[in-house]
RNA sequence: GGCGACGUAGCUCAGCGGUAGAGCAGGGGAAUCAUAAUCCCUUGGUCGGGGGUUCAAAUCCCUCCGUCGCUACCA
C-alpha cells in the first residue's frame, strides 16, 4: 500500500528577533503555492514552517525587554503565526526550535556527528568586540597607530580564545562536490549552484559548533557548558518535524528526506553546504533540493532598518488584497532573481492581469451566460474549430503549468495561465455572442459554454496562486468542492448543461489610482 | 585581488549561430457582452565599445567599459 506520494517542503523558520516583512511573507507565500500546487495535484503534503528562537540576540532582546527569554520568545514567535494567518498560509506545522522535541531531535543529531567522528574539542579564537559580541575577521579590522584593532563598529577588538566544538567539515568537501554533480537541481537556480560549487571547492574549513558566552541555546550533550552552534539547532528543525530521531516514525520515513527547502539567498550556504554534511556525517538522506530565492527592493531601495522602509505584509493585504499580493509576489519577478516592490507595479498588475484580463472575462462571460441562459450553465451544441482550439489550449495548460512549477518556475506557470485568457478574451471578441444571441441562439450556447469550461480549467490552475479569488470564481461556476483538484481537469468532469448558476459578482476590483478618476 | 553573472525597444525582460521578439508604456482604429474592461494595427533597437572565428553572430572567442553576486562561523 504506497497511497499518494508525499512531498514535504519547508520555508526557513525565521529568527523571532526580526519584525515580519515583506520578505518573510516573500518566502512563505511561495512555500504556500508549491504546497496547495501538490496537493491539488494529488500528492500527500507536507508543510512546515516555524521559529528559529535561539542564541544571543535572542537572550539580549529578551533582557531587553524585561523578560526570561522563553516568555519573550513564546511572545514574539505569536508575530510569525500571524503572518502565516494572514498570508493564507496553508502550513501542516508550525514548529519552534525551544520545544521538547526539537531538543531531543539536536542532541541526537549531534550524537550521531560524535559518533561519526566528525565533532572534536577545539578552541575558537579570533578577533573579539566586547561591545558587539562578536568575532570579527583579521581583514575587516582597522589597526591604529597604537596597534589596536578597531572592528567595523567602532568598537575595539581583543584575542579571545574559546574552547569549542568543532565539525569536520573539511573532510566532506569531496562528497558535497560529488552530490551536487550528481544532482544538478539539488541546488537551484543554477547560478546559485555555481557559487556553492566554487565556494565548496576553494576547500572547507572545520566549523565551530559550540559557544560558551552565553546560555540560550541547546545545550550540548554531556557538556552543558557548551550551547550549540545556533545553526545545528536551527537546521535540524526539517527532521525534528517529521520524528526525528525516531527514523521509524511514521512521518519521518514517508517525509523524509525533504523535497524541497526553500530559502533565502542569504542563508544558502547552511542549507546546501553545512546542512548536508551535518546529514551525512549522521548518516541521513540528503533533501533533494534547496531552492534560494531572491531578495526585495522596495521602490527601488534596499530594504533596511535605518531606512525603515520594511512593508508589513498587513498593510499589504489591507491596501492591495490579499489574493491580488500573492499573486504580485510569484507574477512580478522571475522566482530567484532580485526584484522590486513599487506600488507602480503592484497596480499596474492588478489592474491590468487581474482586473481587466482575468476578473473582467470571467465577468463578460457570467453576465452573458446569466442573462441569455436562464442563470444556468449553457447546453453546448456541436463544438466548432475555434471551440476545440479554445479547449484544446485550456486542457493542455496543467501539463505546462506543472512542468513550470516543478522548478519553481512560478511566473512561467502564471504566464502559461494567462496566455490561455488571453486566448479566450480574443475568442469572445471573434465569437461575438452578443451578436449570436440574436442570429443563432444555440450556437451562443455552444460559445458560452467553452468559455465557462475554459475558466473552469483556469481558475481550478489559480487556485494556489489566489485561493480564495479562484473560489469565488469556480463558486460561480457551481463546481463542486470535491471537484476543484487536477484530477477534475478533464472533459469527464466538463460543465453540464442546465446546472444552475448563482448570480455573478466581480473578483478582482480595479484599484482606482489618483489622478486616473472616472472619465 | 580571485571566481562568476549580466549589459537587447521608454520600462521589465525573452531569444543564445541563420538577415531582431514579448509584456507594459506611447500612437491609430474596431467593437459594445463586460470591472471604460476587450480586440486589431502601429511608432520604437546599428542587441554596452572594439577586435576575431564563420558562408552567416545578441548568439562562439578575445579585449575594454559598466553593473551586480560570491570570496565562511550575527542570524
Amino acid at each position: 500500500m504506497s497511497g499518494p506520494k508525499a512531498y514535504y517542503i519547508t520555508t526557513p523558520i525565521y529568527y523571532v528577533n526580526d519584525v515580519p516583512h515583506i520578505g518573510h511573507a516573500y518566502t512563505t507565500t511561495a512555500c504556500d503555492v508549491m504546497a496547495r500546487f501538490k496537493r491539488l495535484d494529488g500528492f500527500d503534503v507536507m508543510f512546515l514552517t516555524g521559529t528559529d528562537e535561539h542564541g544571543q540576540k535572542v537572550e539580549k532582546s529578551a533582557a531587553a525587554a524585561g523578560l526570561d527569554p522563553q516568555a519573550f520568545t513564546d511572545r514574539v514567535s505569536e508575530n510569525f503565526r500571524e503572518m502565516t494567518r494572514q498570508m493564507n498560509v496553508s502550513n501542516d506545522q508550525f514548529i519552534r526550535t525551544t520545544e521538547p522535541r526539537h531538543l531531543k531531535a539536536s542532541q541526537a543529531i549531534w550524537d550521531a556527528m560524535v559518533a561519526a567522528g566528525d565533532i572534536y574539542v577545539g578552541k575558537y579564537e579570533g578577533w573579539y568586540a566586547v561591545r558587539d559580541e562578536a568575532y570579527y575577521g583579521e581583514d575587516e579590522l582597522t589597526v591604529t597607530p597604537t596597534g589596536k584593532r578597531i572592528a567595523p563598529s567602532g568598537a575595539e577588538c581583543e584575542w579571545v580564545e574559546e574552547p569549542s566544538y568543532f565539525f569536520r567539515l573539511s573532510a566532506f568537501a569531496d562528497r558535497l562536490l560529488a552530490h551536487y554533480d550528481g544532482n544538478p537541481d539539488f541546488i537551484l537556480p543554477a547560478g546559485k549552484r555555481s557559487e556553492v560549487t566554487a565556494f565548496v571547492r576553494s576547500g572547507l574549513r572545520d566549523l565551530s559548533m559550540s559557544r560558551t558566552t552565553f546560555d540560550w541555546g541547546i545545550k550540548v550533550p554531556d557538556d552543558p557548558k557548551h550551547v550549540m552552534y545556533v545553526w545545528v539547532d536551527a537546521l535540524t528543525n526539517y527532521i525534528t518535524a517529521v520524528g526525528y530521531p525516531d527514523t521509524d516514525a511514521e512521518a519521518y520515513r514517508r517525509y523524509w528526506p525533504a523535497d524541497l527547502h526553500m530559502v533565502g539567498k542569504d542563508i544558502i550556504r547552511f542549507h546546501t553546504v553545512y546542512w548536508p554534511a551535518f546529514l551525512m556525517s549522521a548518516g541521513l538522506p540528503l533533501p533533494k533540493r534547496v531552492f534560494a530565492h531572491g531578495w526585495w527592493t522596495i521602490e527601488g531601495q534596499k530594504m533596511s532598518k535605518s531606512l525603515g522602509n520594511a512593508v508589513k505584509p498587513a498593510e499589504l493585504i489591507e491596501t492591495y488584497g490579499l489574493d491580488q499580493t500573492r499573486y504580485f509576489f510569484l507574477r512580478e519577478v522571475p522566482f530567484g532573481n532580485d526584484g522590486d516592490f513599487s506600488r507602480k507595479a503592484m497596480v499596474q498588475r492588478i489592474n491590468g492581469e487581474l482586473a481587466n484580463d482575468y476578473g473582467n472575462l470571467v465577468q463578460r462571460v457570467l453576465s452573458m451566460v446569466a442573462k441569455n441562459c436562464a442563470a444556468a450553465v449553457p447546453a453546448p451544441g456541436p463544438l466548432a474549430p475555434a471551440d476545440e482550439a479554445m479547449l484544446g489550449a485550456a486542457r493542455a495548460l496543467l501539463a505546462r503549468v506543472r512542468a513550470d512549477m516543478d522548478v519553481q518556475a512560478f511566473h512561467k506557470a502564471l504566464d502559461a495561465i494567462w496566455l490561455v485568457i488571453g486566448d479566450a478574451n480574443r475568442y469572445v471578441d471573434e465569437q461575438a455572442p452578443w451578436t449570436l444571441r440574436k442570429t443563432d441562439p444555440p450556437r451562443m450556447a455552444t460559445v458560452l459554454w467553452t468559455l465557462a469550461e475554459t475558466i473552469r480549467h483556469v481558475a481550478v490552475l489559480t487556485q494556489p496562486f489566489m485561493p480564495d479569488a479562484s473560489a469565488k470564481i469556480l463558486d460561480q461556476l457551481a463546481v463542486p468542492a470535491d471537484r476543484r483538484t487536477f484530477t477534475a481537469l478533464t472533459p469527464a468532469d466538463a460543465l453540464v448543461g442546465g446546472t444552475p448558476l448563482p448570480a455573478p459578482q466581480g473578483v478582482f476590483p480595479r484599484l482606482v489610482v489618483e489622478g486616473e478618476g472616472a472619465h
